[in-house]
DNA sequence: GTCTATAGCGCGATAGAC
DNA sequence: GTCTATCGCGCTATAGAC
């Protein structure tokens, strides 16, 4: 069994950290203290701090992105997809030791601090989201699985708000029971 | 008409700031170099960063704590009210200039880095909000005009999570007229 | 690829004059 | 109540030895 390279060392730390507190909240210090190695070494393995997130997001939109395409391409129900999309949420929520909230709401949370570039993979992969959510939406809705008034796409937006906001709550007031509690309420209004 | 006193005008730039950027990205300096002041005045009026989060917060409950519960005891519609109090939501996202997000939802976002005084007072606002929000929509399904599945309080609290997620993606990606076809898409979920 | 050393700035905070 | 001056630390980043 190989450890993991260093690079991909740095880019665990900095996502969990981001997870925890933040893109302001987390700094080069931060991560080599945590690997045990110096500042400086990280700088070999990402220029600038700036290039660290577009790294992390990049990754994290081809890990998540891949795994969400291969639960909407397959030929479950749509409940069972949904189901399956907002899991990826709920484990994050119920993560040991938790206090995690999305990479991607936490990015976005502070978009304002990150580069042009990064910013730009976060919106991406969000918007991304939204259109596979409204994919699953629009096979439960042909074949008679989902009911709801509506647009679709707006629907999905809606979806994927209340799953990234929910995730920041939740893990503000400690009631991660909560956090599935409403995955489930998303069910009770959309089921035919 | 008497200029706002610097305590005020400190309180309403730092909160300025933080809906931009987050906790993180606001400094005293930001403050001081916005209102033409130096940094040791601030500190005259609040002795730590932290002291002015809970200062800032403690402001944020009671100005829209008694807002919303305004909203919540008048003898309106539910339609009405839940409308009303969306629309607080909704001013943030067309501000002008834009760019703003909830300051709930950007403290919840850096719960960690606040202190716990403050975080607190985010929690405590937070599921005070969903409390009032599910008593309209109490109101609403008792008289009729609200008709929906499940737990009156898990929707509630998925009404707040989408808001406050729906107010930092909007942010993100520019498209603010994404969060009003939201609120609008709530009614068509509940409405009897 | 990792290290030491350092630059240069921002930060929160405090002491003390006015 | 505001100022100047300063402390001490954290931060990103870079140069250059090993």
């Amino acid at each position: 069994m190989k450890h993991s390279d260093t690079k991909t060392q740095i880019l665990d730390v900095a996502q969990d950290l981001i997870q925890r507190r933040g893109v302001n909240g987390m700094s080069f210090k931060d991560i080599s203290e945590t690997i045990g190695i110096r500042r400086a070494s990280i700088h070999h393995h990402f220029e600038t701090k700036e290039k660290l997130l577009e790294a992390l997001m990049t990754r994290y939109s081809q890990e998540y992105g891949s795994a969400i395409e291969d639960i909407v391409a397959s030929s479950a129900s749509a409940k069972n997809k949904l189901t399956r999309y907002m899991k990826l949420f709920l484990k994050t929520a119920e993560a040991d030791p938790p206090e995690k909230a999305c990479m991607c709401g936490m990015l976005a949370a502070e978009i304002a601090s990150i580069g042009e570039q990064a910013a730009r993979l976060v919106v991406d992969y969000s918007e991304s989201s939204v259109q596979q959510i409204a994919r699953i939406l629009d096979q439960g809705k042909k074949n008679g699985e989902f009911q709801f008034n509506g647009d679709i796409n707006v629907m999905a937006r809606m979806i994927f708000s209340f799953l990234e906001g929910g995730l920041i709550f939740v893990r503000a007031n400690g009631q991660k029971q909560q956090f599935k509690a409403m995955t489930k309420q998303v069910f009770k209004l959309i089921e035919a």
